[in-house]
DNA sequence: ACATTAATTGTGT
DNA sequence: ACACAATTAATGT
């Protein structure tokens, strides 16, 4: 049995289903940075997250990509779920943001379980409740809130993520995540740092 | 050690 | 938004 498996998804499972879960998923590690799912691909598997954490994007006509939100250990991919079953292309646009472990389901399976399983069918039911509910809190922030407040709470994100105070990000690769532009977020960041809320260093944000 | 190049960051218009 | 300067890191000779 994987351990990760036990310790995140172990009471809320029942054994039996562990130990399918263990059985017929396949075990995947991914490096920070790589792709976990391109918009286009069509998807077959199902991701339970282990440890990591990973970014969900959402490209638009340009390429140019907006953050949707995250997901952490014991999540899974909602936008996923609704893709195999129709077996659509993906919408989004899946990048490890840390070095991740993912166990991989098989479809058939994922269908299989919510019929034999209340616990997963529970599990699948909450996922999809919460992704709904960051999904809305990005769309609140997009529509409502200005790009500095959208910084800071993306710093805040990065830091529990990392867990450190130290980021290793670089001013382009947070306005490509926050759909602007890389002069308006070292602008920004230069208040911050006037405001000692965060030190500046070449490619290393300290958060404060 | 030095020069060259690329990447990152700062600033003015 | 665009252009450019300044600074730092990376690489080759």
């Amino acid at each position: 049995m994987i351990a990760a498996l036990q310790e995140h998804f172990g009471n809320q499972f029942e054994p039996e289903l562990l130990r399918e879960i263990n059985q017929v998923g396949t075990f995947m590690e991914v490096e920070a940075g790589h792709d976990l799912i391109r918009p286009g691909q069509y998807i077959r598997s199902m991701p339970l997250l282990l440890k990591g954490s990973i970014k969900v994007l959402r490209p638009d006509e340009e390429g140019e990509e907006l953050l949707l939100y995250h997901l952490d250990q014991g999540d899974t991919c909602a936008m996923t779920m609704s893709c195999c079953m129709e077996s659509k292309k993906s919408a989004i646009h899946a990048v490890a943001e840390t070095p991740a472990a993912l166990l991989m389901i098989p479809v058939a399976k994922m269908e299989e379980w919510s019929t034999r399983y209340k616990s997963w069918r529970n599990y699948v039911f909450a996922s999809y409740h919460h992704r709904m509910m960051e999904l809305l809190e990005s769309i609140d922030q997009i529509a409502f809130q200005q790009l500095d407040e959208r910084l800071e709470r993306y710093l805040d994100d990065q830091v529990q993520i990392a867990g450190s105070r130290e980021l290793q990000l670089t001013h382009k690769a947070i306005a490509s995540d926050l759909h602007s532009n890389r002069v308006v977020i070292s602008r920004l960041l230069k208040k911050m740092e006037q405001q000692g809320k965060i030190k500046l260093h070449r490619s290393i944000i300290e958060v404060v």
